[in-house]
DNA sequence: TTATATTTGTCAGAAATTGGCAAGTCAATA
DNA sequence: TATTGACTTGCCAATTTCTGACAAATATAA
């Protein structure tokens, strides 16, 4: 249950004493769906996180980065590998970025 | 295009000597689906990891690990901040282990 | 050519995801 | 205790994505 994103949008939006009523229709959604977004029952869409970012006044560039890891860590959170693998992974993409450098 | 994946069990494939209609087989599926398999154009299944292990005498942790990995790449390429977002999921995992052992 | 191996394209059915609403819980307070 | 407001839960239909299967195209080799 929860993840990253969710649980610093939640607390971002306490700190500014803002209401998911208030968030949630500048996000044109209903606090249902926010309430599940903060909560990691749903995943906002990758449309919706510069909007976060700005009626939460936070970096976009944090939120994106939580929100790609949540997805990370959904895919190998009770997996024994999962170290090992995000270890494969990443030398892939340093690969992929040097491949990319070169070209 | 492309994933570790597809590329490794194609490789061994190989090494084996195997058709594709060989291995499918075994797989219950047809040259097509393994042949987009291998081109990581279609993923295999998680329950067939153990099977391809056992046909293609590897190591079902090593293949395990691929499939992972290629899951996890494939969320973050393209995307500048992929590897923060990798740490911090790593993080995220680090910390669920932690407290997963003080339980 | 002919045969065999592999890849490509397509598509209907299955499965997962989505947005939205109704109803629920919970806490504060009148 | 009744009411109000904030948030959560449960559900569902519509959409989107995924899957397996097949036919056809391309490649490889004899």
């Amino acid at each position: 249950m929860g993840n990253q994103f969710g649980s610093i949008i939640k607390k971002l939006r306490a700190a500014k004493s803002l209401l998911q009523r208030q968030v949630a229709s500048q996000l044109e959604m209903d606090t249902p769906m926010l309430s599940k977004i903060e909560r990691g029952e749903r995943r906002a869409k990758k449309e919706q996180l510069v909007l976060f970012a700005t009626i939460l006044e936070a970096d976009p560039e944090y939120l994106l980065t939580l929100w790609l890891a949540d997805q990370i860590t959904e895919i190998v959170q009770h997996e024994a590998l999962a170290l090992k693998a995000m270890q494969v992974a990443e030398d892939e993409v340093k690969y992929q970025l040097t491949k990319k450098m070169n070209s």
